[in-house]
DNA sequence: CGCTTCTTTGAATTTCGTCAAAAGGCGTGG
DNA sequence: CCACGCCTTTTGACGAAATTCAAAGAAGCG
């Protein structure tokens, strides 16, 4: 399942989250001893909605699932998680209950913060509070975009957007094109874009036939970011 | 268009807004000395989509309508904004430019403050900010589930979440049942349900026919909250 | 009272989800 | 090492919900 303890965490791992920005060495490294790291295997569930145990949560390595189901059983794909961002934060500060479930896409390095143990470094660190507003705010306005889309586009272009989306969030470039750190199945698609998983497969595929993109091993590589862009923008007729 | 100045405001109004939740009367009467008060007529825009002029603002009487467009001209309803709700702050902690636009549904009486005062009163009052985070974080939760709503559910059931939660937001109690604060044309529960205008009044009209709500003056009243509830939780089939 | 805006309603079209089934991949265990 | 089973993906056919197109009423405003 997972390790933990003896995993050392270096300040500068923490410098790179954007929830740390702007805080000064010394209090990294306090913060470094006051971190649960844990080592976590693939398809392992983090926490599940409605638990009431919150914890703040960070990526450092690997990539993490956020996924929401309704009553009906449908489920939708918030968000994935990718290096350096954090999940599962916002609980602390509202219901104190998560409202998603969160699942590890691959093997991956997690670093947590217990409610009171964040809520006191925030008191500390005000600056954390400030970055914790900039965060969500950021979050909130790509989820607004989200649902103009899902409410005024078609699947195609939904799907085109979600990959833009996540090649900007997580994407590397390679010798081949622009690559999607997590491995991504074609139901993770669909339920990011808002469809089924075989309206997702199907367009997908046609994309690989025309060259704009690549799959292996789940992993996605856009080749030609420029016709994935053409699409996205195209005009509803 | 408006008026402005002259318009006294008490501490008591403030402290009934989530945003000041757990400040000192002397910080209010503070506040308040320190905020601009309007009365805006109707349909008057408060703000627009990219504009780099960013206070924070917040509804007294009245109400507000956010909206956001997409280069192809497609908008969604974002939010309505009732009294006590602040709205357009976000944007202060991001990028600095509002994402969407506001527009008066009606006579509003309207507070904002600028960016410097804002960063300022939070840095006296750091409840101030965790406020802030709550706020923008159950908002996050509710755009959520829209989301997956939106991506899963038929225009019906969502029509029917959507009054829900404008009811649970903005509605109080009337002889003939849960009445909605604001006015709202077909087009805006479409906006905000993510369906058309035409779609929208069949299934309002419907719904009127047999009872379960009524239009009086732009105004919606559920009668029967318990069908509008059944209609929401409906099996897809 | 005329004009603009909003609402209702009907009919045609279309996208997309649903149903169905086969093929491909991968790991496990015999 | 091969065979079996499970998960994922692909693809086709069909149907239905909703958008689009069209137009007439109704209501509010100057």
């Amino acid at each position: 399942m997972y390790s933990t303890m003896d995993i050392a965490l270096a300040p500068q791992t923490l410098a790179a989250m954007e929830l740390f920005q702007g805080l000064a060495v010394s209090a990294l490294e306090t913060i470094a001893a006051r971190t649960r790291v844990r080592r976590l295997s693939k398809d392992l569930r983090i926490f599940s909605q409605g638990d009431e145990e919150v914890r703040a949560h960070a990526v450092i390595e690997g990539g993490v699932r956020i996924t929401q189901s309704g009553s009906d059983g449908a489920q939708v794909v918030i968000r994935f998680i990718g290096p350096g961002e954090m999940f599962g934060t916002v609980s602390l500060f509202t219901d104190g209950r998560y409202p998603a479930d969160a699942i590890t896409l691959a093997e991956t390095l997690e670093a947590s913060w217990s409610e009171a143990e964040l809520l006191d470094l925030i008191h500390r660190h005000p600056q954390i509070g400030v970055n914790v507003i900039r965060i969500i705010g950021r979050r909130l306005q790509e989820v607004q975009e989200r649902v103009r889309e899902l409410a005024t586009q078609r699947a195609e272009r939904r799907v085109a957007h979600a990959l833009l989306r996540l090649a900007r969030q997580a994407g590397h470039s390679t010798i081949d094109g622009t690559a999607i750190e997590f491995p991504l199945r074609r139901k993770d698609v669909a339920d990011i874009s808002g469809t089924t998983l075989h309206t997702a497969s199907r367009i997908l595929t046609s994309w690989e036939k025309a060259g704009f993109l690549m799959t292996r091993d789940r992993r996605l590589t856009i080749r030609q970011p420029s016709e994935i862009l053409r699409i996205s923008e195209e005009a509803p007729d």
